[in-house]
DNA sequence: TAATATAATTAACATTGTTAAGTTAAATGA
DNA sequence: TCATTTAACTTAACAATGTTAATTATATTA
């Protein structure tokens, strides 16, 4: 009974197809600015047909987010594996993050700041893919205080002030990059390292 | 020719009328919530009527931002007065900075995230109120360095950094409201602190 | 009062996200 | 093989949006 397989193949192609032409006009021409008539036409089908895919174009919004999101995972995931010095692989992460926004700005807000604006109900969603990018940061953050690197007790709070810290940076230098900002590897270090100076015992 | 006068302060009056609705419907209803219809059914004009006072809606947004930022700086330079503890100065900038971001979500993301997104070549505009705001943040930050009390040499490195963290910990706590943050104010405290900190001599 | 300038409205347009009804094509069961 | 059921897709339409052009009402001036 090969044929059910078979459509559900062919189901999932579409709904690639449609995710990545979404993707790309998100991205080129803002969220606000693609219709759903838009990415219908770069698809070849009818608008309606996105509905049978996706919810509405929120959730398509959001199931390109949720990719973006799978891949920093995945970019990070990759670091946390040297268990030598935490601070270290904090370090790490922190710049890893934020180069991974500056790669892709437009997905990065998307993402970041266009989604939450759409989904008003909620935040990070237990067990979603964001959720886990940030009990990524716990891990190592609470690594960190283990060996007693850092005077904050509260492995939260202190998650949460280096989460501020790497996301307010990448906006910043994302949404203003004429700004006279000093060289651009300096400033991302130094904000990571005074966050991690402010953190220590 | 006292008519003209009575005319221009009436237009005025009713610009204010505008203004007045659309920042209590935008920062009640978010931005994209709101249609023009429902700012003329709140003040009882026609919708077409607000076209007379604003070019379009981004304009009456950005009207009202400027308000808003305005009385931000306001707020600032009060704060600057006491020059008695500049370190002191600069975690409570912090703090209003924050609060101001909370207080008016929708304007705060309009001006330091959407806006500069549809106005590619130019970041924050010379002589702008944005760029107001950072030159006071500048100021105080070097008033730090020069009582020793700041290790970075670099004015405007330190400053960015501090802009970074106020700015991303503002971000987060307007996009994801449900999630499970520190108590608010000892959040934002511990942010600024922890900066602060990093930032000492 | 008649002419003029200004202010505000009505009606309409194109576009948006989305739904309901209808159509085509494929798979199934006899 | 042929009718029937199921799935996939499309057409047509709706209400709401931002915005413009044409029109009416109102006040000022001569």
């Amino acid at each position: 009974m090969g044929v059910k397989e078979r459509r559900a193949r062919e189901k999932e192609l579409l709904r690639r197809q449609i995710l990545s032409a979404a993707r790309e006009l998100f991205v080129n021409e803002g969220y606000e600015n693609v219709s759903m008539r838009k990415i219908a036409d770069r698809i070849e089908y009818s608008p309606t047909t996105i509905y049978l895919y996706f919810e509405d174009k929120a959730d398509l919004l959001d199931s390109v987010c949720q990719e973006t999101l799978l891949s920093l995972l995945n970019t990070l995931e990759d670091l946390k594996k040297d268990k030598s010095d935490p601070v270290e692989t904090l370090k790490k992460s922190g710049r890893t993050y934020v180069e991974f926004g500056l790669k892709y700005p437009q997905d990065y807000k998307l993402t970041f700041v266009i989604r939450p604006q759409f989904q008003k109900g909620l935040g990070l969603q237990e067990g979603s893919i964001g959720e886990k990018v940030f009990d990524y940061l716990r891990a190592v953050v609470s690594e960190c205080i283990q060996q007693k690197m850092f005077r904050q007790v509260d492995v939260e709070t202190t998650g949460q002030v280096m989460w501020s810290a790497v996301h307010g940076i990448t906006l910043l230098l994302i949404d203003f990059p004429d700004f006279p900002w000093t060289e651009r590897d300096i400033l991302i270090d130094t904000v990571i390292d005074t966050t991690i100076k402010g953190l220590k015992a």
